[in-house]
DNA sequence: GGGCTCACG
DNA sequence: ACGTACGTGAGCCCA
């Protein structure tokens, strides 16, 4: 196979990267105020390119930069004028392009008076003559005129993901020219971009067409007399010159005399030191992880990394499971499995064991049904160390094990630590302890692509490389959760949750799809009544579900009044139709579609598709480490938004029962919660007052913001008002959204709020103090030290600081209040196996808890459950519990 | 995949 | 002058 020579136009392929992430400039500052992101693609791209490529020789080639004009400036003046000014946050870029070519181990080079092009052209043919196999990349069609057998030219499409391979056969098939001939069609066209005309009118469509015919711009020209008369002849005629000239501007020279020799571009390969220092400069954290893993992965050399040792797992059978007998305290335990969710998903294999007695494990999950396997993971003398014991006690339970003895879960406790960015993913919360794995999306591939490679080790070693960075990370996470005051938090309050609700998940909702498929049949045909009636008032038939369509509709061919517009054009958003409804009959036909619809298509045909079929169970998965104020949220299905408001949707709660013949469906919740909890965290005796005086909160907070005795009548607009109010402080308020929300003007939203502060000063002091904190400190806390970090609390964007600001106020609160109903959540279940009780606890909903429960263990638990959450964590006032059963969900109210 | 809409607390 | 109430997830459209 003959040696290959890669050759790159430094200039259009950074500033191809330069625009092609231009989306991410601001994101893509160094902490020096450096902008990165031209080099962030540059570099991705010449990974790619090497790796692709393999080249002996390589070079990046960069337009002079100082003293003489180019030849092409001698022959036109007006060459490349009229080009906007380099972005000085490109320019700023340019020393460190040089440096990551250079530490990729390719060469630079630039030459005076001479384009980048120019010295390309005179390699590829010096190149072409010693037998090289000449690879061209470049952003710029310009050099595709190189093209030969030997020479490749490959221009990026858009961004620089997309690639075309210029070769002769290419050219002809796209142009049906040869590569000489893309001169000539650049005589006639011009060039925009180097600001240079060709024939006047003449395109890419006619310049092809009479390169067909004439092949050649001599050619052309010695036969133009006998065109017939035309335009376009007379163009030609006239242009003459320019064509000729522009021809010279176009051809790239491939004999320029240049100061290197083939022999200097050997091709040297990433220089690790140096480049690792590089990344860490810039901030490179994707690239430095991928820097890493290679070197891991031993597929490069480089810096030594202690912590990530090329570590081999020793494969497992029945026969050499004798090999754990030495496993005394703790172990690190990993057991994968495909996709996200665990309650369906197969298991890949696992990992176990620790740096001392190394690592094992096997593609066969059976294997841990052996005694000394089982015994180990359900032994609470040994401490295991896990990424999402969730997920894996729900994949050990399924194989019936009982996992227990669990010390660190690493997502746990990253989430814990930081809440921001956090994608639950084990590689990238890694990178932030400086560990560097192997992603799982490279690892098997994403989406259709996701394949378990056939080589059991290269699996197993993943696995091992996961486990052991587990082990690794405890100590260092856990010195921080210290560091943090959050102990309490994660042993007392997170870790052991994360059991109750992996018994929640596992035990699952049973779902009648029977009362479902009523539902739907029904609701089908109103929801078909209601598109025919629409259709007729509408004169025409469209789809209804889209907004783009509605709004042609109603704005456009009805011509009512536009209320809010959106991004994208006209809203048409509940509120919206709702004033339009008096307008146009057609409106609230529409609305109740939107109603029906939704009912139909989210949660019958939705949690339809989600029973499992083996026990008539909805097993949703709450996520315990996504949302950015502690609260749980929760997916495949949803549990948590099933409808309630209205009595349509309300119905759809028929549905959900008890798992057996006389049992119940209790719920309790919290009444007031996180306005409690603001009456707590701010101390405000007004507002604790206010409590203690009355059932209705509402209400007194109207009495005190309207001036009212204190047993006088509170008016329903009056207290409808003092709820918004109420709102709106926990929400952080702004006098902007409170007269929004009421419908009010700025100025009399602005005046409630100065009353209200007025007469609870101590909730006033409060948000003032919780800001400052916020600004100071960079994040805010729960009554459990959940912590919260607000970067955009120093932003210089309005918005986006206001934002954050209204975050400071409002995540202590909402915070607080999930940290409450956890604690519940913990004693609760601990109360239930204390009392060898039955009843189980099933859904969790924000400040509610919804059970099973046997019939004859209802008037105990009528009286264990509320008491248990009213004592959960003691607040200044009391916590309120209300609490209601019945044979369905929907009776439970 | 982002935007819109709407379900819950 | 600026212009959003806080926290979520799912279905659908449309590029």
């Amino acid at each position: 196979m003959s040696k290959k020579l890669l050759l790159i136009d430094g200039n259009s392929l950074a500033f191809r990267a330069f625009y092609a992430m231009y989306n991410q400039l601001e994101r893509m500052i160094t902490h020096d105020g450096l902008h990165t992101n031209a080099l962030v693609a540059f570099n991705n791209f010449l990974d790619w390119l090497t790796e692709d490529c393999q080249p002996d020789l390589a070079l990046v080639a960069w337009d002079a930069t100082s003293g003489k004009e180019t030849f092409r400036g001698d022959l036109y003046d007006q060459y490349k004028a009229g080009r906007k000014k380099t972005p000085s946050e490109f320019k700023e870029q340019f020393p460190y392009l040089r440096k990551l070519v250079a530490n990729h181990g390719l060469h630079n080079y630039e030459h005076e008076g001479l384009e980048a092009d120019d010295i390309i052209g005179t390699l590829s043919k010096l190149g072409t003559a010693a037998g090289y196999e000449v690879t061209v990349v470049t952003g710029d069609q310009d050099l595709i005129q190189l093209a030969s057998d030997q020479v490749t030219v490959k221009v990026t499409k858009k961004g620089v993901t997309e690639i075309d391979a210029y070769t002769p056969a290419f050219i002809r098939e796209k142009y049906n020219l040869t590569p000489d001939q893309i001169i000539e069609k650049k005589a006639l066209t011009g060039d925009t971009s180097d600001n240079y005309p060709g024939v006047t009118k003449v395109g890419e469509k006619t310049a092809l067409k009479l390169l067909a015919q004439y092949h050649d711009l001599d050619n052309l020209y010695a036969h133009v007399d006998e065109m017939k008369q035309s335009k376009l002849k007379e163009n030609l005629i006239n242009d003459r010159q320019q064509a000729f000239r522009a021809r010279k501007l176009a051809t790239i020279i491939t004999d320029a005399d240049l100061s290197i020799d083939l022999s200097d571009l050997t091709y040297t390969g990433l220089n690790v030191p140096e480049l690792t220092e590089f990344y860490e400069k810039l901030d490179f954290k994707q690239a430095l992880a991928k820097l890493h893993a290679l070197q891991a992965s031993g597929q490069i050399e480089g810096v030594e990394q202690p912590a990530q040792k090329q570590l081999t797992v020793q494969e497992l059978t029945v026969d050499n499971l004798d090999l754990l007998a030495n496993v005394k305290d703790e172990v690190a335990f990993h057991l994968d499995f495909t996709g996200e969710n665990y309650h369906t998903a197969d298991s890949v294999g696992f990992v176990i064991g620790n740096p001392e007695i190394g690592y094992f494990g096997s593609r066969q999950v059976e294997l841990l049904q052996e005694p000394i396997l089982k015994n180990l993971l359900e032994n609470d003398q040994i401490d295991k160390d896990l990424f999402h014991v969730k997920a894996q006690w729900v994949l050990l339970k399924r194989l019936g094990i009982d996992l227990k003895g669990v010390k660190f879960d690493f997502l746990l406790v990253a989430y814990l630590l930081d809440t921001v960015g956090n994608d639950n993913v084990l590689s990238t919360l890694a990178q932030r302890f400086q560990i560097y794995l192997t992603a799982d999306e490279d690892f098997y591939g994403k989406g259709s692509h996701y394949q378990i490679p056939a080589d059991t080790q290269a699996v197993l070693d993943h696995i091992g490389a996961q486990t052991d960075a587990i082990w690794h990370l405890k100590e260092p996470t856990f010195k921080e959760l210290k560091e943090h005051q959050q102990d309490h938090l994660y042993f007392d309050i997170e870790l052991p949750l994360a059991f109750v609700l992996a018994q929640m998940e596992y035990q699952g909702f049973k779902v009648k799809p029977e009362r479902l498929e009523e539902m739907g049949a029904d609701l089908d045909k109103r929801i078909n009544d209601l598109i025919s009636e629409i259709y007729r008032l509408a004169g025409e038939e469209f789809n209804l579900n889209s907004p783009k369509q509605l709004g042609v509709l109603l704005f456009e061919k009805m011509g009512l009044p536009v209320i809010k517009k959106t991004k994208t054009g006209y809203s048409t958003a509940v509120d919206v139709l709702e004033q339009l409804a008096p307008q146009a009959p057609i409106v609230d036909f529409i609305l109740q579609y939107r109603q029906l619809n939704k009912i139909k298509s989210t949660y019958v045909d939705g949690l339809l598709a989600v029973i499992n079929p083996a026990d008539s169970k909805i097993h949703t998965r709450f996520l315990q480490t996504l949302t950015q104020t502690g609260r749980l949220s929760s997916v495949d299905p949803n549990l948590q938004n099933i409808p309630m408001r209205t009595e349509e949707g309300r119905k759809i709660r028929h549905a959900f029962v008890a798992s057996q013949a006389d049992w119940v469906i209790f719920g309790a919740d919290y009444s007031q919660i996180e306005l409690r909890v603001l009456a707590d965290v701010t101390g405000d005796e007004n507002l604790q007052k206010a409590f203690l005086a009355g059932e209705d909160i509402h209400a007194e907070t109207a009495r005190a913001v309207y001036g009212l005795a204190d047993d006088a009548p509170v008016d329903p607009l009056m207290r409808r008002t003092a709820k918004a109010v109420n709102f709106g402080i926990v929400y952080g308020i702004s006098d902007y959204g409170l007269s929004n929300n009421l419908g009010i003007s700025r100025s009399e939203a602005k005046s409630f709020i100065d009353t209200y502060f007025k007469e609870f000063p101590q909730v006033h002091e409060w948000m003032d103090q919780i800001k400052k904190q916020a600004h100071e400190q960079g994040y805010v806390e729960t009554i459990a030290h959940r912590r919260r970090y607000l970067p955009d609390i120093h932003a210089k964007n309005f918005h986006l600081r206001s934002f954050a600001e209204r975050t400071a106020m409002n995540s202590p609160i909402q915070g607080s209040a999930a940290d409450i109903i956890k604690v519940a959540m913990i004693k609760v279940n601990q109360m239930l196996q204390e009392k060898h009780l039955q009843s189980r606890m099933l859904l969790q909903v924000h400040d509610e808890l919804i059970f099973e429960v046997p019939a004859n263990e209802l008037d105990q638990i009528q009286e264990l459950v509320p008491k248990v959450m009213d004592s959960a964590i003691k607040l200044k006032i009391p916590l309120k519990v209300d609490s209601h059963f019945g044979s369905t969900w929907y009776e439970a109210k």
